[in-house]
DNA sequence: TCCCCGTTAGACAACGTTGTCGCTTGGTGT
DNA sequence: ACACCAAGCGACAACGTTGTCTAACGGGGA
């Protein structure tokens, strides 16, 4: 910037001026700045500029999920990519892979960065540690788990309902054997949609078998195998309620690799790309990828806006997708 | 930071000290200072401290894809995130959708933020623009599709060669009355892949039917248009070649609908989630995203690490994945 | 006792900007 | 001819840090 107010003969701040075309330069020197910048690569400096001005906003949000090549994931990106360029905001996009250290470790860092908000897919159990932020100030939002330890706003969806949901989805076709495969009992997530699972078998006065219940399903390798084995069962399950979309494509394969595809029902949990031209199609609890987004926009803006109103949760309703592998009669009833 | 100092009765310069952990401060006064910076929630400004330290560097990186949402921008994202994080850079993420000008500015937003890398899936037809950063120094990595204009190092898939394996594929089986549907032939990868094509048709001596080439379909709801029109023909194509993954969607929807997916053979670019459990397994020319993302790197880090080679053009090379799809015979030879 | 030296800490300027204020210029009204 | 005013531009300090240089201190050797 020096050097361009030296080549157009002019002072600092008039370089300044004409870069954030501030009002009072007259047109004949704003051109010879431009000019002077232009011939020397001259790039305005947005760290530099923000540090004076701005009073440390970056213009740029951290937004941490649990993994950026998950469909779920990224879909929940784009549509927060979509609200913040309409800002003019940017958005610094990472993967916990429901690892609490880098979680930590990541918004330590982007703090540090100064982000003017936070996006976040927990991993950690308790979010205590973000409680300093908080009274800062720093915008926050939570997306599909809500925070534990702090009170910030959230956006999720209403897994105990999903669960409950699919579950109904399979009693009322007839299904008394439903197998579980699920995540982690202590995820927020996995938790819900197994209440809801048991609510829904209460709800008609029925028990669950405990042995077609598996949790702690990590990733699609342990659900695979979880399915294969639950499949191998003297007196095996009718139906699978996948809790997860990775389990969910876990136990397609399983049933496919089996050529159960057609006589065991599944419904799963998250909808994804494909799902419909699977066959049968699969039946799946959906979750509206970019209402949560703009749900999450909304709340961080009003946040960014200087909004200090006690922090919103929001619980959006999950919607049953029929399209055919959940509507699989029992055997009994065949 | 001046506060902190004054509450832990130092200088400025100290704190500084102890929040870089330097050498030569006495534990006492260390702990002294880490004691006020965690009473007074004090944050390290990263910004302020690159500004005045790093000559500018950021320890950030612009990634700009064609669409965070899309299975194949994310995957080679995820990689590069993986990469990124081993050497402590955050990752500012963008979408493009093919649109040039977003292109354009998305760029000169990332330049002002002083990314110290740029990796780039380009939307636009010529980077010219870029030549200035490219001088300026500034290390650039294209993938996918290569810079005109400019040179400067990119990894891109060996697309003609993809579009010969999937022809040569479906004509050894054989295939006559092949159809293609593409993007816009302006777009390098559109181009290559049917070029491909056209290659494996002129190796054996023979020459393809025009009437079923269908190019310039901008997404799946064009591509589901398109093959549903060439099903519809007098003389219909006993094979189609998809020359990218939501046009093999696509495809994959119309045959359904037309209860031909077991009818018509079936080839597609890019492979995908689930590409192996749908019926019939879809045969598709794989590209290796999480190599694509390390070559990236590779290729990146050196350029951040001083490496003044001249460009490197990597080019990988396709695999064909036989899943079922691909190998569906002609009528006539059934 | 004195000097030297290593350790520890502070003063100051600088990174690339912009907010504030003040100065010069030239035109207008009387 | 004079006061007045707005437009146009520059000097200076500040944003939150850190590199450089220097000063104070205390301990050990002669």
């Amino acid at each position: 910037m020096r050097e361009v107010a030296a080549l157009a003969g002019v002072s600092l701040k008039t370089v300044s001026r004409v870069v954030n075309r501030e009002p009072n330069v007259s047109p004949s020197v704003r051109e010879r700045v431009e000019r002077a910048a232009a011939k020397l690569d001259y790039r305005h400096n947005l760290a530099a500029s923000n540090l004076r001005k701005a009073h440390g906003r970056t213009g740029s949000l951290g937004a941490l999920v649990q993994d950026i090549s998950n469909s779920f994931s990224s879909s929940v990106l784009r549509g927060i990519e979509n609200a913040a360029r309409d800002r003019g905001l940017a958005l610094v996009a990472a993967s916990l892979d429901e690892d609490a250290d880098r979680e930590m470790s990541l918004v330590r860092d982007l703090v540090t960065r100064r982000v003017d908000g936070l996006i976040m897919m927990p991993s950690s159990d308790r979010q205590d540690y973000l409680a300093s932020e908080l009274r800062a100030g720093l915008p926050m939002v939570f997306i599909d788990r809500p925070p534990t330890g702090i009170d910030c706003d959230y956006v999720v969806v209403d897994n105990v309902r999903g669960g409950r949901l699919a579950t109904e989805h399979l009693l009322a076709a007839g299904h008394r054997r439903i197998a579980v495969v699920a995540d982690d009992e202590h995820i927020y997530t996995a938790a819900g949609r197994r209440a809801g699972f048991a609510e829904a078998y209460a709800a008609r006065g029925l028990s669950p078998d405990p042995a077609l219940i598996v949790s702690g399903l990590r990733n699609e390798a342990a659900g695979l195998a979880a399915v294969d084995a639950l499949l191998r069962l003297a007196d095996p399950p009718t139906a699978i309620f996948a809790s997860r979309n990775t389990l969910c494509v876990a136990a397609v394969r399983a049933l496919a690799r089996c050529g159960l595809q057609r006589s065991v029902a599944l419904v799963g949990f998250d909808d994804f790309p494909l799902a419909d031209v699977i066959e049968p199609g699969l039946t799946v609890i959906g979750q509206d990828t970019s209402r949560i987004a703009e749900k999450v926009a909304e709340l961080l803006f009003a946040r960014l806006d200087g909004s200090t109103a006690r922090p919103h949760h929001v619980i959006l309703p999950p919607t049953l997708i029929v399209r055919g592998s959940g509507e699989i009669p029992p055997p009994a009833s065949r």
